[in-house]
RNA sequence: GUGGGUGUCGUCAAGUGGUUAAGACCCAGGGUUGUGGCUCCUGUAUACGUGAGUUCGAAUCUCACCAUCCACCCCA
């Protein structure tokens, strides 16, 4: 148990550490160009905060957050979400006093206490934005579509982007009735799931996988049907708008947000290739829960997306990830004095750049080599007597196996322009790939 | 919280009641003098998830527990 990672948590791996700087990376970049900056709020709140800004009555809040107290007898959660915390931040900074809309990014942990499946753990990570004062409905668009260029931008394809409008408070409280009243009558005849739901979600019934259910919710009033004039307008200005984007979209009425705080605009972009966790993103407008936190009315739209899941999707459609760094050179070395010319060596490359590495292990000069050739070194150098008595080097090539002297000053020339023909065939390849769509191998 | 699958060395994987539990990969060292990848040799290891039970005897049978995976629920 005490060399066990917590059930539903992973450690992130060296092996796998560059796909996720990738992958945070191309996020970071992209919310630049759309004048997003970044957030970083603190991994834990006042439980207070979630209660309210979730939602008092949602799963997430009632039976999946990570409550403790601390020292000071006060009760903090470990975040299950991102945006309770940056609107939270919004509000203390007073950044509403600054020019509108304001606009954030995050990359954080979440954690759920939920029992851990096939794209679903315990603590998992997000990449979000959020934008507050924007009430238009391009602002939507823009939040989709930044969600739509980074998958594109990835290299990930077959996803499926459906919206939903939630309605305001007022038209679905009205709704929520209408259905009710519509379902009613066959309340008996419902599974165990739908009977539950029909108090606390009376929504979640419409898109039951029971058939039984389906034929008895077949003629159920839709949210999209009872939506208030304001509402209604919003959503058609959202679907002109990704129209005038090229987004393509289908409107799915079962999309119900599982917290509180969202209103008009739901979304979620799914994929069927991972799994029964598809939803690689949600989000959605919220244009009550500044106020609702205490801060003056503001709008706000955002969106939240998996890394785990995103990963996963990636590795699925053969999305292109980064490799290994190369190593550069390797120096080996022969004695006392060979050891302090290598370690000397090494090191000056490492301050031009150069990915330099020499054996710290006590190795003999074959298990030097050895160990150059395991960490894939595209050139090892030899530095002992006989080199130091010339005033060169011994430098092999490790893929044709040619060796030759050169001089210290003629090392850095060589290795730059290897790096250099590498970097522009990787390049080649790529640009390749992505011009034709072709799908890149790991 | 509810179901189902799985649990033998770091990894993959034989073994289905009976001597010291295969093998492969990995890792480390070596095949005489300062050189990798292939090949050959050698070596390392608290491997039968844990605990009870059945039995003369259990990795092999039973039960419980734990872990893990998948699904429901919910969501990223």
């Amino acid at each position: 148990m005490l060399i066990k990672a917590p059930k539903g948590t992973k450690d992130i791996l060296p092996g796998q550490s560059p796909k996720w700087q990738y992958v945070e990376n191309t996020f970071r970049d992209l919310c630049g160009r759309y004048g997003i900056e970044e957030i970083r709020t603190p991994v834990f709140e006042h439980t207070e905060l979630f209660q309210r800004g979730v939602g008092d009555t949602t799963d997430i809040v009632q039976k999946e957050m990570y409550i403790f107290e601390d020292h000071a007898g006060r009760s903090i959660a470990l975040k299950p979400e991102g945006t309770a915390g940056v609107v939270r931040s919004y509000i203390e900074n007073k950044i509403y006093a600054d020019v509108k809309p304001a606009k954030f990014c995050y990359v954080i942990p979440c954690f759920r206490y939920e029992k851990p499946q096939a794209g679903r753990l315990r603590e998992f990570h997000q990449l979000g934005v959020e934008i507050f004062g924007a009430g238009d409905m391009t602002a939507d668009a823009e939040v989709i579509s930044l969600a739509m260029d980074f998958f594109e931008e990835l290299g990930v394809g077959d996803l499926e982007l459906r919206i939903n409008s939630i309605g305001c408070p007022a038209c679905r409280a009205e709704y929520r009735k209408a259905l009710q009243d519509f379902l009613k009558p066959h309340y008996e005849e419902f599974c165990d799931t739908c009977k539950s739901r029909f108090e606390r979600n009376p929504m979640r019934i419409l898109d039951c996988k029971n058939p039984h259910c389906n034929e008895l919710a077949e003629g159920a009033p839709r949210m999209i049907d009872y939506l208030c004039d304001d509402c209604r307008s919003s959503f058609e200005e959202l679907k002109e708008n990704l129209g005038a984007l090229g987004i393509a979209y289908t409107v799915d009425p079962g999309i119900v947000r599982g917290l509180d705080y969202y209103t008009k605009t739901a979304f979620e972009i799914v994929t069927n290739t991972i799994g029964a966790q598809g939803t690689v993103c949600g989000g959605g407008r919220y244009d009550h829960l500044v106020e609702e936190l205490g801060g003056p009315a503001t709008e706000g739209v955002g969106f939240g997306l998996g890394i785990e899941r995103l990963l996963i999707v990636m590795e699925a459609c053969g999305a292109p990830m980064p490799e290994k760094e190369q190593v550069d050179l390797f120096v080996a070395f022969l004695g006392d004095e060979g050891r302090k010319r290598a370690q000397s060596i090494v090191h000056d490359l490492r301050k031009k750049g150069m990915h330099a590495m020499l054996d710290v292990a006590a190795r003999n000069i074959k298990g030097q080599f050895k160990y150059a050739d395991r960490i894939g070194a595209r050139f090892t150098a030899v530095i002992g007597d006989d080199e130091i008595a010339r005033g060169e080097i011994t430098l092999k090539d490790m893929r044709t196996s040619q060796q030759r002297q050169i001089t210290l000053d003629e090392l850095g020339a060589v290795l730059a322009a290897a790096k250099n023909e590498e970097t522009a065939q990787n390049a080649e390849t790529s640009v390749t790939a992505e011009a034709a769509g072709v799908r890149q191998g790991e």
